[in-house]
DNA sequence: GCGCGAACTGTTCGATCGACAAGGTTCGGG
DNA sequence: CCCGAACCTTGTCGATCGAACAGTTCGCGC
């Protein structure tokens, strides 16, 4: 990377760069595919660089999913915080809505589920234990279920049925559009979604 | 492969095997990431073997595919066949069960759409064009979207919505499993997956 | 104002990737 | 019986992978 004298860079500030690369090429590529030296490259500097900030893979792919569970649970907790004295159904909808706006926002996140999650081993543990879990327990605990009516052993099958309802048409722009002509990331098309799955999970 | 004089394979049997360890590596890891090498090795080959019947690797890919679609799709006439004189909304129940224990069945098909649909490219245009659009006018010829109450505006979203919620949770067995507790891929998940996406799609 | 460590660069390593070339083996049809 | 096509093996190519390491450049505490 070209640099003047003087013009050190802050302390940190190539590492977010790399992060925030790592974070757009595994999500368009997945883990194996998206390489340190191509994440590099997005960054604006070299693939020395991204083994000294992250001794490993691995570790890079864990600081760019920490990045974006935290935009993720940013978002959403605002939203609830937001309407925490609403009428709890009207607040559920509300919630299911801009998780929509979420996923579309940030289709990113289903490839990571998707990516780590369809066999056993260590990302897929650690991306549980760490960041999904604990969403989900305080999915659990907010209500949201007994709002929609949810039978306590279809929790399972809710909470699956419902990230997939959400997310998929997302997580597949170019074959929905090529499909049906439907550009999925159009804001129009994120509301039409959003009523959809609302009217789908709380008629 | 050690080969006992006299035992000339038959014709096309490896050729078949390769296409089998195909399917499997690549929705087990993905295009890119499942390597020739590795297929080769699942079939009892070598790599030499699978580029001879198979000029590239985007050509197995595509065979892998056809293969998929094939079995996918047998299944579902099967069940829409011998229901045809049915009550139109029974059917579509039926045929929408029938949908989920596929999706149980092949969690690979999931694999398919989401590895080669979050961004335009030959494969998302060969798959769209050759499988899924087919499958696609054909669902919406038979009036299930009507029986469902879809409006025709409506029809993507659902369509989208449908195939996520009805295959998330067989995708991503291992975190369903470290997440919930529940194996997803058990006859008794399947079926209450079956249960509550059939409620939640056709009230 | 000096030295030390963090930040960063440049290069190289062994492994593995997809693709390809060439030779060997086995069978069916002429 | 033999020849060509189909089937399969072996070896190798250039490219690229993740990782490692030595060297360089600063900011900053002392």
């Amino acid at each position: 990377m070209a640099r003047k004298r003087g013009e050190r860079p802050r302390r940190g500030e190539a590492r977010e760069r790399i992060v925030t690369a790592a974070l757009a090429a595994f999500a368009e590529k997945g883990f194996e595919a998206a390489s340190t030296r191509e994440i590099a490259q997005r960054a604006g500097t070299d693939q020395g660089l991204v083994t000294y900030h992250f001794p490993s893979k691995e570790l890079l792919w864990r600081a760019a999913a920490d990045r974006l569970f935290a935009q993720l649970g940013k978002r959403i907790d605002a939203q609830s915080r937001s309407l925490a004295h609403a009428d709890p159904r009207e607040r559920s909808r509300s919630v299911l809505r801009e998780y929509v706006r979420t996923m579309a926002a940030h289709p990113e996140f289903f490839r990571f589920l998707v990516d780590s999650g369809h066999r056993p081993g260590p990302r897929s543990r650690w991306l549980v234990d760490t960041h999904i879990k604990p969403r989900f327990e305080f999915m659990k605990a907010q209500g949201f279920l007994r709002a929609a009516g949810i039978d306590e052993a279809d929790v399972p099958h809710a909470f699956f049925a419902l990230a997939g309802a959400a997310s998929l048409i997302f997580a597949v722009a170019a074959n929905c559009r090529r499909l049906t002509g439907l550009d999925p990331r159009r804001r129009e098309a994120v509301e039409a979604h959003a009523d959809f799955v609302a009217r789908l999970m709380l008629p």
